[in-house]
DNA sequence: CTGAAAGCGCTTACAG
DNA sequence: CTGAAAGCGCTTACAG
């Protein structure tokens, strides 16, 4: 069974294939009902299934925005792709995923894809210093919106941000508020901007309160396997440490796993907060004291500006920035 | 900055666009070293990327597949969505997500979308009795490849899937071999095949022992909710449960939510077992005791073969079928 | 070893 | 109210 396009459909009403696009088009003011009747008829009855590659072709628009994310297996970015997929959906957008894992040349090669497919637009969530692959980007004039994490040089470009230190800050704040004093720190990795100003964050909070103690800092990546490694850490400290901040949720995951393994009890023994509020952290037990992303809303309003740029709006913040929140449940 | 075109380059290089065509695509065994590398070194000083639209609307191959998923954001179908990205990536494809949220017109709009745009082949993980939306795949001559579900009269076509009936019969034999003798069923939606199967594995197994006992089947969707909300009516029977087996991970880890909280002991009190084995059940506390499906196998599986099927090559199984596996961790 | 030409399935001024 | 024609950027026999 051959695919049927318009030219079967304007064979059959003895019509063009010109008027067969408009009319399929909605933009049928000049055709007669009759006619308009006759092709809405036969196409239907053909199941005809338009080829968007030959319409993409001409019309230079493909009604396709890509993501390029770190990896959609870890919920914080999952949770984001689906306001993405959500929101171009309704608007008529459909999306392409890559999976960088924060490699550089992975984003690389998915740019290029992105560009040869021409998407209208792409939602980029940087795996680090990624100033090369957005350049491209912006040399093949495909618009662009950052999320989540900056990209040193690139400030000037529209993005979607929650305050990260500010977050750590409403962290630290309560914790000392509660009376903790030995608060340890889990920081990610370097090369990633937002990892550095959550520190800040915390440095700056606890110089304020001179609870400054730099042996309190640590490093690891953004997985549970990197809580569970440095709370293991954190353990061993011949100074007992009274309570630990993640810098994101699936840490705090690995780290109260440990935690509760090895006995200690959260929040009596040890105080425990994560950062994200992915779904999840709802659903522990106990349940997980943490700092709020708005993730579906971040995801959402990237997509609405992508979508907007891609259609010529009027943007009047080319950054938005959204206000992180303390959540306060049972480990803290 | 205009997008650069193969005849850009040709212009610059003196030569047709035909013959930039080759030299681009490799078929070059009949071009001078000369004029191909004058070619190659034009492409990289303009930074040309081809346009693939153009490229698949000629040749009819779109070196993309789609990807119909229920939803991003279980982990379940998140790690099964990672291990088909990366084959298809590594295999030269790229791939189109589309959550269905289980809603067949969801579906039906994605399949429309997806020949639109000229997929190759699409795996598809049906998000109920799809037999519609199957159908016109079949209508417009893509191959697909089922994954996980089981669709009633298209069992002749591919598909990779995973024994329900046997995982579940291993739970319980486990169960019982342990003393067990009250054992809850917690079953999926009836819209989906593979929660009769499980459900069928139970009700086989817990007669063969004498054990049955309808009234200790349950139903719920397949979410974290779906196990709070059963497990708190399990609590209420008058007739103490020793053991709960959940259809899936996620159910589980609400189910272990509610008893921790209500003060149960796990394995002690109650005993847990989940369904699937994603990743986090593994990092809980106390750890998941689950039946395992090789999600990523499964995926991977899925994924080459709907590229041999593109590629035509000679498949000697339609149907894979995996084995489930129990593995015992901390909660049974 | 290379080019001219047709074709993929649409859209879009333009003409009538 | 409708059609002929050119064009989008490639690929692919075919000819020379």
């Amino acid at each position: 069974m051959k695919k049927v396009t318009m030219l079967d459909i304007a064979t059959k009403a003895g019509v063009s294939k010109a008027t067969v696009s408009m009319v399929l088009n909605k933009r049928d003011e000049n055709i007669s009902s009759d006619t308009r009747n006759r092709i809405l008829q036969i196409a239907n009855e053909l199941n005809y299934i338009p080829n968007s590659l030959a319409r993409s072709l001409s019309t230079k628009k493909t009604e396709t925005i890509g993501i390029i994310i770190p990896d959609i297996t870890n919920p914080f970015f999952s949770e984001m792709a689906r306001a993405i997929e959500d929101v171009a959906s309704n608007l008529g957008y459909n999306v392409i995923f890559c999976n960088s894992d924060n490699e550089l040349n992975k984003e690389n090669k998915y740019v290029k894809l992105l560009i040869s497919k021409l998407v209208d637009g792409v939602v980029f969530i940087p795996g680090g210093k990624s100033n090369e692959n957005l350049q491209i980007l912006i040399n093949n004039n495909v618009p662009f919106v950052l999320v989540d994490r900056y990209v040193e040089g690139f400030e000037k470009y529209y993005g979607v941000y929650c305050m990260n230190k500010l977050g750590i800050t409403k962290a630290v704040d309560y914790l000392v508020g509660r009376g903790k004093k030995k608060i340890a720190f889990v920081r990610g990795p370097h090369s990633v901007e937002i990892s550095t100003q959550r520190l800040e964050g915390y440095t700056e909070t606890m110089k304020k309160y001179a609870l400054f103690d730099e042996k309190l800092i640590f490093e690891n990546e953004f997985t549970i396997e990197g809580g569970i490694e440095t709370t293991k850490k954190i353990l061993q400290l011949k100074e007992k440490v009274d309570s630990i901040i993640f810098s994101n949720d699936i840490m705090a995951f690995g780290g109260i796993k440990v935690l509760i393994k090895k006995g200690y009890k959260i929040p009596q023994d040890i105080s425990v907060i994560g950062y994200d509020n992915i779904e999840m952290s709802e659903f522990m037990e106990p349940e997980l004291t943490t700092v709020s992303q708005p993730i579906y809303e971040m995801g959402k309003c990237a997509c609405e500006l992508l979508i907007n740029i891609v259609n010529g709006k009027a943007i009047d913040e080319k950054q938005v920035y959204f206000e992180p929140d303390l959540i306060i449940r049972g480990t803290a």
